[in-house]
DNA sequence: TGTATTCCTACCAATTTGGTAGTAAAATAA
DNA sequence: TTATTTTACTACCAAATTGGTAGGAATACA
């Protein structure tokens, strides 16, 4: 059940890009790579599956970076470790595209439907917004 | 976020020891086996860690196999699946045992924090009786 | 006494995780 | 224009985890 270090790592990016939100200019992944402690490389990495939803505004060259497209209530911690993550769902049966032929008769699926469904709820009730209002 | 093959069939097992133990007889590997289409050594290495908790009586030789000790409400699933699976937190900064070091500074540790407390609380509220009366 | 069953230890292949390396493309500052 | 900075993209790889299998010892019952 552990998130792994991408879907963590691609929280704390997310949340160093929301705290940045106000300000008019780009962050680059570098200046991210030193305050989290993370290898520039493995962000990139990990910014290469954010990409793929309408999370960003790029700019590349000098003072180029990373901008939040939405103000950080629009970002889901539960879409983030989506983006990143292989299997949020805690199993195959009960993810969107796959419902399992077993599942009138298999005793367990209604605990993981259970489970997915509970954790669903929560992971897309919790924003960015509330993370960085914390601080 | 997947829950492993081991923790599904180890709830799957716990289930049918559930559905039987109203009578006043042992459940062998075997059978479960046979039910579930589980290989008997996989179940047999799984009833290994079940074992370490306070979970069975049991009986070898013939006629032999396994029982629940206590009534399936006093078996939460997060008990179960926390007894099979390494790692139940989100997070390791979040376990019992390790209290990171960052936990003031660190910007993510409430995400985790939350998630994990929101988890826990769910699946110690659930037990094998819920799902055997939902048949 | 034989057979069924749990109990226990080793081992192993496939997959996933957690990266690194190298380079191309683009944007800007100088 | 040119050097520099930064994103964008592909390929590779080592370590850990997962999902098992194999073989046998111990025990209890028919």
């Amino acid at each position: 059940m552990k998130i792994t270090t991408k879907g963590r790592y691609a929280v704390a990016v997310m949340l160093e890009l929301a705290y940045n939100y106000e300000k008019d200019e780009f962050l680059s992944l570098k200046d991210i790579s030193e305050k989290e402690g993370i290898s520039l490389k493995y962000i990139e990495k990990i910014m290469l599956d954010l990409k793929k939803e309408d999370f960003f505004i790029t700019s590349r060259g000098q003072e180029g970076g990373y901008k939040l497209k939405y103000s950080p209530d629009k970002y889901p911690i539960g879409k983030i470790i989506n983006a990143v993550e292989k299997d949020l769902a805690p199993a195959d049966c009960v993810k969107e595209d796959n419902s399992c032929e077993k599942q009138g008769i298999c005793k367990t699926y209604p605990v993981w439907k259970d489970l997915n469904d509970e954790m669903t709820k929560y992971l897309n009730s919790k924003t960015l917004k509330d993370y960085i209002e914390r601080k």
